[in-house]
DNA sequence: TTCGCAAGTTTGTTGCAACAAAATTGCGAC
DNA sequence: GTCGCAATTTTGTTGCAACAAACTTGCGAA
C-alpha cells in the first residue's frame, strides 16, 4: 500500500483527490490494470492510503473522462474495448493527433529533436529490459512532447483522454510491439520531419504510428481482417 | 430553489450527483451562467436542493471536462474564453464535428430530415420569442441529432464536452445571432445535403455553421480581425 | 489618503458512519 | 446436477462536521 499523503514526488501541489487521480491515471497508462479490472472505491482507497472521498473523486473523474466505464449500475471497470470502439477511437486519434503534430511542426528545433532522441533511447532501453509499462510511459512522453509544442492546451487534454481509454488495451499487445518495433521507425521519421519542420511529413509519421498500433491491436484481439 | 430529489423529469435513472451534473450541464448550455461566474459547492448545493457531496461531485466532473475551470487555488468559475482559446476550440470543433457529420451522411433518411425540420422550427420559434436560452438548446439538439446518426459514441461525447466549453460564451452573442440568422441557412444546407446523403456537402454545411459562430464571437469579443 | 496587517468569514477538502441497492453466496427443491 | 430464491456481503451514495487554506474586511499607522 502506497501512502499518497507523503511523497511529494509527482503528486505535489494539490489535494488528495487530485493526487489520487494522477496516480490512477499514470497506472492506467502504464498498463497496471488490465481491461475488465473492477475498480471499487474502498479498494482504491486502501491501495492509495486515503479515505473513500478522494478515492471516489478519482474514480468519478476517471469515469467522466471515459478512462473507466460503468459495467453495471454499481460497478466501474477498466474498459474492455470492442472492435468498434477501437476503430472509432483510432479514427479520432488520427484526426486529433494528426492536427496536433501538423501544428507542432513549425516549432521544430535542435533542443526538441534532442529531447525526443533521449526519450526514444529510454523507450528502447525499457523494451530491451522487457519492461513494457515503462516503455508505454516513455512512448506517451514522446508523443506528447511533440503535441505540446503546438501550444494548443485544449487539444492536448482531449488527446490525453483518448490515450487513457486505449492505454490498458495497448498493454496487452506490447509483447508483439517489443518484437516488431514498428514504433522505432515511425518515431525516427517523426524526428526527421520535425527537423525539417515539415508538417505533412510529421503528421504522416504519427498517423502511421497510430495505424500500426491499431493493426497490432486488431491482430491481438483475434480479428484478422483490417 | 429546485429540489432534484423530486421531479423524475430528465434527471431520472441515477444518483443525485448524476442528476446535479446533468442539471448544471443543461444550465451551462442554455447560457444560464455567464463566463466568469463563480461556482461554489455550497451555492450549488443550495440551488439544487442537495447536500454538498453531490454538488461537489457535479462541480468536479464539470471541471474535469473543462466546462468549468480553476480561477484560483480555491475557486472554480465558468470559463472566460480568450481569443486563443476560441480559435483553438473552433479548430478542434471543425475537425471533430466535420468528421461526425461526414460519417453521418450515409444514414440520411426521411425521418431524420423531418425531425431536423421540426427542431429547426423550434429554433426559429424561440428566436422569434427572444428566448435565447431555448434557441441555444434546440440548436444543440439539431447538431447532435446529426452527429449521433453516425453511431460513434466516443466522438459524440468529445464533441459534447467542446460545446460545454463554448456554450456560455455563445450566449453572449445570441442577440446578434437572432438578428442575422446565419444558422438558418447553414441548417437548411445541412438538411439538403443529408437528403442526398452527400458527406462532403454535409460536412461543409456544419463547418460553415461553426465558422459563422466563431466570426460572430470574434466580433462580439471586440476583436475586428478575422 | 494609502498601505499593511490582523481578525473574521467563506469555501474546498476530508474522513466517516448510516443507508440502500446490487452482487454474491449458499442452501434446498426438483 | 441444475435452477431458483433468500440471506449475506459488498459497494456506491449521501449528509455532515471538523479542519485548513484562502479571501475579505476593516481598523490603524504613516
Amino acid at each position: 500500500m502506497l501512502d499518497l499523503k507523503m511523497a511529494g514526488a509527482g503528486g505535489q501541489g494539490a489535494s488528495l483527490g487530485e493526487a489520487a487521480y494522477r496516480e490512477m491515471k499514470e497506472r492506467l497508462i502504464r498498463g497496471k490494470y488490465r481491461p475488465g479490472y473492477k475498480m471499487t472505491v474502498r479498494a482504491v482507497a486502501e491501495e492509495l492510503g486515503v479515505s473513500s472521498t478522494p478515492a471516489r473523486d478519482a474514480i468519478n473523474r476517471l469515469t467522466s473522462e471515459g478512462a473507466l466505464v460503468y459495467a453495471g449500475p454499481k460497478t466501474v471497470i477498466v474498459p474492455v474495448l470492442g472492435e468498434l470502439d477501437l476503430k472509432e477511437l483510432t479514427t479520432i486519434r488520427i484526426v486529433l493527433e494528426g492536427l496536433a503534430s501538423e501544428k507542432a511542426a513549425p516549432f521544430g528545433s535542435e533542443q526538441h529533436i534532442e529531447a525526443l532522441g533521449q526519450i526514444q533511447g529510454r523507450i528502447s532501453g525499457a523494451l530491451d529490459a522487457g519492461n513494457y509499462g515503462e516503455a508505454l510511459w516513455h512512448n506517451k512522453e514522446f508523443h506528447f512532447h511533440v503535441y505540446e509544442m503546438a501550444g494548443l492546451p485544449h487539444l492536448v487534454t482531449m488527446i490525453e483522454s483518448l490515450w487513457l481509454r486505449v492505454g490498458p488495451s495497448l498493454y496487452n499487445l506490447y509483447p508483439e510491439f517489443a518484437q516488431e518495433r514498428n514504433g522505432v521507425r515511425n518515431h525516427q521519421m517523426a524526428m526527421e520531419a520535425l527537423a525539417e519542420r515539415d508538417g505533412a511529413a510529421l503528421r504522416a509519421a504519427f498517423e502511421n504510428d497510430i495505424r500500426d498500433g491499431y493493426r497490432l491491436l486488431r491482430l491481438a484481439a483475434g480479428s484478422a481482417r483490417m
